[in-house]
DNA sequence: TTTATGGTTCGATATAGATCGAACTATTTC
DNA sequence: GAAATAGTTCGATCTATATCGAACCATAAA
């Protein structure tokens, strides 16, 4: 039964409530130092920087020095997209969650995930982009269709730039608010820039949240409708 | 930062070691009994026995009695699925593991995924569906296509059985050693079923390996070819 | 009925590791 | 240079929990 990849390391990394917090800040796809995430957990300097380490080691975070400042990043979209895989699971499998505040809706509502749109908002990106044939299935996961690719440039994504980088243009990634699928990649993180940057909504400080204003949102339904 | 579910509780079930391997066992799709849980793992009944009430808890696991015996699963495809995304993470981000024997070789040529193909010829699978267009994006994850249900209907797939069922039909399903997307849902099983009822392959016992004969590959390759 | 086997519960033990205080290094600011 | 701030390392403590022996319940065989 030991056959395959040991879970067991990786889970129990993730496993610590500590650490989970951690990973849960890191998910707004800021870089953090260690006393910032000791603000947000609550917990000494100390302690926060044994488990950097440890999430280093495990290859989950990176870590890049600016000045006398340390930032820690999540190591990839792979990363986060397990990490929402996880909250898929415990939002079913667990008791849910005591308090649904209105922080609480605002996150189903719109979200970060590392660095591309989630939950409500997110879902029905992906499926005007599915409804209007821009995306398809590939021998390698998602592909954007020419139609697609026609379409994201009209909108104003660079998509040029794009096709430069190593990363992926188009990447599923489970949406545990929704439990339906999102647009991650490359792709995915462009769109959410121009809905930032065309003012439709913007990013809370300190939380995954994204709130459209009434204006910008239907401007963005008008967008893709 | 507390926002979410709390991915903690999920990952520090997983995370420890006895269960996790207990866990890997259940991927074989197989209801196992506490006792053979214990040989697997090398444990006491015990503490077997404790920790399957601890995964039945978190839903990660269901019971079902017959007679003296008490078989435990996996609760469903999604805690599968779950599983499989973790594994993905350990193979690449955790140090790869030392002993790759041939046990190993053979798991990444084909193994069983809960009650679908996974590794090589699963991969393989899914590629030859999708360029067939048998497979196509829907609204909420995969969808079969008219010439797909025709194409699986001709291959002796009971396709109106399988509509009855309450289980989705197609889901895509990330495999850990190729790093690709495999074909999970009931069309998924009943494809397995197909190639283990036409002898091309034979299912170890205790392990997750799908051995299949030269014949039966060559078989099965032009079945879809 | 008695006997054997599968499974759980309880209590005791032992160990891993989460936490923090204190001391230390490195960088910036004055 | 000194002082302040960011971050790490070390050691001590303390708690959670994995583990098993022993006793117990349930079902099946004899």
């Amino acid at each position: 039964m030991k056959d395959g990849p040991d879970l067991s390391k990786i889970a129990a990394l993730i496993g610590d409530p500590a650490r989970a917090n951690m990973l849960t800040s890191l998910m707004s796809g800021k870089a953090l130092t260690p006393s910032e995430l000791a603000i947000e957990t609550g917990l000494t300097k100390q302690t926060v920087s044994s488990h950097l380490s440890r999430l280093l080691d495990g290859n989950l975070v990176a870590a890049e020095k600016q000045g006398r400042h340390r930032y820690f990043r999540l190591a990839g979209e792979d990363v986060a997209q397990a990490l929402e895989g996880l909250m898929a699971l415990s939002s079913e499998r667990s008791a849910p969650r005591v308090r649904t505040g209105p922080k609480d809706a605002a996150m189903r509502k719109a979200r970060v995930c590392y660095d591309h749109l989630a939950g409500e908002m997110g879902v029905f990106l992906y499926d005007q982009m599915v409804a209007r044939n821009w995306l398809k299935l590939g021998p390698d996961s998602l592909e954007l269709t020419d139609l697609g690719a026609k379409g994201i440039v009209e909108r104003g994504v660079p998509l040029d730039l794009l096709n430069h980088k190593k990363r992926v243009l188009c990447r599923s990634c489970l949406d545990w608010s929704e439990r339906r699928t999102h647009l991650a990649g490359s792709v995915g993180a462009a769109l959410l820039d121009q809905i930032v940057q065309r003012n439709w909504a913007r990013r809370e400080t300190n939380s995954r949240v994204v709130v459209f204003n009434p204006e910008g949102e239907m401007q963005f339904r008008k967008w893709l409708g």
